[in-house]
DNA sequence: CCGATATACTTAGAATACTAAGTTACGGGA
DNA sequence: TCCCGTAACTTAGTATTCTAAGTATATCGG
């Protein structure tokens, strides 16, 4: 991480430039720093704040997220639902199991397709909407007071390209494991 | 969400501007504005890179957190590593057991105050230090590619402020419920 | 100096998520 | 037509994390 005796400060920046890291690993030892840790904690706190408001109508913060996709979108399969909300399909089951006890929920098979299942909301689960869509936006109301309406914008296109990026080293590694097999 | 017909344009921004929210709630309906589920997919991607990378010193993610800061501060207690790691006392007692059977900690009592457990690194895991630490590097600078400095700045900024303000809430209905009790 | 309260940690039990390895159903060649 | 690869979902087992409640030790007010 230092420049080497001989070389001459110009070719060192340069170098450094083509390819250190923008911060030495220590830098990263303090979780402040880190997005990643930053993630978490934004994460954990927000679904805290949230789940304390939905438990009153019985849902828990891994229910909504799948209550709120198919809010937009009822009638979709299993496994588009995972897609959609970022989860594997056996916590997708597991969830849904859960969704159907509780009466969230109703799942129906076709005959077009014998291995697809539908998943469609109950009218209560439905109905649920109105009272439980504005509990998140409360939280986002309080998660970015203080904050201008474009910094919460800057906020959000900021993770969002953090996540391509991630994604696409996700990609490549997939990419190599199926080259390999 | 609408003014109201009889009100004027004036009087419904103002009415807007005091009371109502940054967006109406079907904004949040779709999870790519949501700052929550951005920061659970940043959270887990970032988190399942720098796995496959640390699971070849047989270390896990969840590890991984409590080693960073015991890199940082050598030798403290079960409950002061809990608040700068950000868990809970059981789940550092979870971690601490599997880190202790690996040989990654040991734990040591004083006779100053016997209720205390304080943490130690084993020489190992202290070594692990320079292999581990550049790993969270990298995967730091996979997911601020393309970005520059001033934009990572802002990022780590305004998730801080979020957390803030989160933790601002959380606090008040900490207080709301010392009172009641 | 004793009892109430607070602190530090532990245990128990549950929710949420994952990977790996099934099962069942579809669909395109030989 | 039948076999093989793929797709959709399920099961099993594990890891991580939480809340609530328990134990042991320390401290402080009367």
């Amino acid at each position: 991480m230092y420049p080497p005796a001989k070389m001459a400060e110009g070719e060192w920046k340069l170098a450094k430039k083509a390819q250190s890291y923008r911060h030495p690993a220590e830098f990263y030892t303090n979780p402040e720093n880190s997005i990643g840790y930053l993630a978490r904690v934004v994460f954990r706190s927000f679904s805290r704040l949230l789940e304390r408001r939905t438990l009153a109508y019985d849902v828990s913060a891994g229910q909504w997220r799948f209550l709120r996709q198919l809010w937009r979108e009822d009638g979709i399969t299993q496994r588009e639902l995972s897609e959609r909300v970022g989860m594997r399909e056996p916590t997708t089951v597991v969830a849904l199991k859960g969704l159907e006890k509780a009466g969230f929920i109703t799942r129906r098979k076709t005959d077009d397709d014998r291995r697809k299942t539908f998943i469609f909301l109950t009218p209560h689960a439905k109905k649920l909407e109105l009272t439980l869509a504005p509990m998140n936006a409360e939280i986002h109301e309080i998660a970015t007071r203080g904050m201008t309406d474009e910094e919460v914008e800057t906020l959000q296109s900021l993770m969002r390209r953090v996540i391509d990026n991630l994604a696409d080293e996700t990609q490549k590694l997939a990419v190599l494991s199926d080259v390999k097999a």
